[in-house]
RNA sequence: GCCCAGAUAGCUCAGUUGGUAGAGCAGUGGACUGAAAAUCCACGUGUCGCUGGUUCGAUUCCGGCUCUGGGCA
């Protein structure tokens, strides 16, 4: 075993459960978070505080400026010395996160084929598909990569794109690519833990209250401080922040903001539970109305002395 | 009190020249290998407000009632 991963849809305690485990397991907290990587965004973001890390060193969160476009695959990059540096120090990697293809793609440490993304093939694509439509891609994608043409949903032009983008760019198809690197083994060892409600409305009722406090501690203000940002900015796609670009536009009022926050938050809750619960090695607990740390700390120490784990 | 307009899916509404109805949103499930808090896909039975009448048949036409808007008193 090389780290313990927290995952989970957003609002279930990740942050917490991490602190708690990196504090009995003498380990450090890396984050697996496509926005909390942004500086500037933590009430938005619900990222740690200084009082909420307890002493616990934090990796990954707030390291890049919110006009940067990250990717999964610069997460990855810069993230995997900080690993290795901690596994090195003899301390355990705690790696909390809500972005799964993040977490999944450190752990991997190989998966995403060569080459730059957004470079100069990538807007020459994008030029074609505003001029031509999806359709003459389609085709190119077709004699290129078959399976992958028959596979991708026409109306689901991202991934048309980036399969082209790497044909054009490596000269090999993204099937190929994906049937190598599936099946080898991962650069690091996990033992997962996943919390999530049992009952959904638990969920929501959690969710709503956590926006209020948001709303409450100035993500107003922390929306305008990023106004200097191109409208199209990665960081400005974070939920939280685009519903209250409206506001200060003067289109919405905060209260309908808000409303959409949390129905948008429970709509990535929910994509966030898709995607999790194809994963068998998570051992999930299962919150009954509140949240229960001093249990939830309990089953994991148990579920990590199972898996091997020794705890000092 | 009178006049007008409504009442149909959880919400907003469309529709049926009379043969018991369908969109958007919400919700649920799924996908995901360099934007992933992103992106994409699938799934639509509900006393058609209540009650009489006409009719082989009424959610649809007619009458009454209830409720909700708006107007006049």
């Amino acid at each position: 075993m090389d780290v313990v991963c927290v995952a989970g849809p957003t609002a279930c305690g990740k942050t917490t459960l991490g602190v708690l485990l990196a504090k009995k397991l003498g380990g450090e907290v890396v984050s697996a978070d496509s926005m909390q990587i942004y500086r500037g965004m933590t009430i938005g973001t619900a990222a740690p505080t200084e009082a909420e890390m307890d002493g616990v060193p934090h990796h990954m969160i707030a390291v890049a400026d919110p006009a940067e476009q990250w990717s999964a695959a610069r997460y990855v990059e810069e993230a995997t010395p900080i690993l290795d540096g901690i596994l090195a120090r003899g301390r355990v990697p705690i790696l909390v996160g809500g972005t799964g293809l993040w977490m999944e793609a450190l752990l991997r440490g190989h998966g995403f084929a060569a080459g730059c993304a957004g470079g100069r093939v990538r807007r020459e694509l994008e030029a074609r598909l505003a001029a031509e439509g999806v359709q003459p891609l389609l085709d190119e994608l077709r004699l290129a990569d078959p399976e992958a043409a028959e596979r991708l949903h026409p109306a689901d032009v991202k991934r048309i794109l980036r399969a082209l983008e790497v044909y054009r760019e490596t000269g090999k198809t993204i099937t190929a690519h994906n049937r190598e690197t599936r099946d080898l083994p991962p650069r690091y060892d996990a033992v997962w833990i996943g919390l999530q409600f049992a009952d959904r409305e638990d969920m929501k009722r959690l969710i709503d209250r956590r926006v209020d406090q948001m709303a409450a501690a100035g993500l107003a203000e922390e929306v305008r401080a990023l106004l200097r940002l191109p409208r199209n900015a990665t960081a400005l796609q974070a939920i939280g922040y685009k519903e209250f670009l409206s506001v200060l536009d003067g289109t919405a009022t905060e209260e309908e903001a808000l409303a959409m926050i949390k129905l948008r938050s429970r709509q990535y809750a929910k994509r966030q539970l898709t995607w999790l619960r194809r994963n068998p090695a998570i051992h999930w607990i299962f919150w009954e109305k509140d949240r229960d740390f001093a249990r939830a700390l309990q089953v994991s120490t148990e579920i990590l002395s199972a898996a091997g784990v020794s705890l000092e």
